[in-house]
DNA sequence: AGGGTAATATATATAATAAATAGGGAGAAT
DNA sequence: ATTCTCCCTATTTATTATATATATTACCCT
């Protein structure tokens, strides 16, 4: 069960970004520089934080990225999903069809259980929260 | 945050024998047969519960793999750290050293709460309480 | 208007890890 | 002795993570 870097760098991003929030855009150029993740990798991690309306972006000299919205507002479990996926660890949580053992499975409630764990350990909490630490 | 077919694999394949507790020992090809893995892979997977104690096997004709203890004293938490490894979903936390940025990580109690709900999701449970589902 | 800057898009390359396969060897039962 | 099944090592394949390359588009500033 590890996180993938996808998310862990896309939250490091967002941390940044919260930290610089009406500050104006900052560079990913500097992110990267800054949180030692190749700015390319970046580059591909963004897109989609940018396309779900999280980040907003302005090109050109004097351009960078930014929050659309504060820190307070942006959820952690909306990220998870974006970034990361699904909550279930197993496929044939959100795919029952996908099983074909007959019998009910003795471990489907286990995964259930882990899935609801992990859930809930990011929902509730904001961007905003982690730079309240 | 997906579980890997190692343990994934080798869960399954406890289940089953703890569902033959005290019947003799089960065959691999079975249990491979009747939960769709590949016999092969199986075998791998299962070095690594033979070594840590948590099942014993016999060789030839009337041989097969069997639990070394009654499924209500085998945990899962014991299961999940031989097979998937430590609980931490990102490398920083069991070994901190290797981080190398400087300012207090916001992320990092993000992780350590994760961890914990990772590893209480299976602490307290044993492969006993599966089978009473 | 034009030059510089930084995001955008797409394609590709490399590395690391996970998952699966293959073949023969060793021990136990009948 | 033969058959059966676990045991061991090596190899292959697939997937994912990480990184690079190239060219294009939009924006700001002078």
């Amino acid at each position: 069960m590890k996180i993938s870097s996808r998310f862990r760098y896309g939250l490091r991003l967002l941390v940044d970004l919260a930290e610089n929030y009406e500050k104006g855009p900052v560079l990913l150029k500097n992110i990267a520089e800054c949180e030692r993740i190749s700015k390319k990798y970046l580059e591909q991690i963004v897109i989609s934080l940018r396309t779900a309306g999280i980040l907003g972006a302005t090109r050109g000299s004097k351009g960078g990225y930014y929050l659309t919205k504060p820190p307070d507002k942006i959820k952690l479990i909306e990220i998870y999903r974006l970034l990361e996926g699904p909550f279930a660890p197993v496929e044939c949580i959100d795919n029952p069809k996908g099983c074909v053992l007959i019998r009910t499975c003795p471990t489907r409630h286990l995964w259930e259980n882990l899935a609801d764990s992990i859930e809930n350990t990011f929902s509730g909490i904001t961007l905003g929260d982690l730079l309240k630490k």
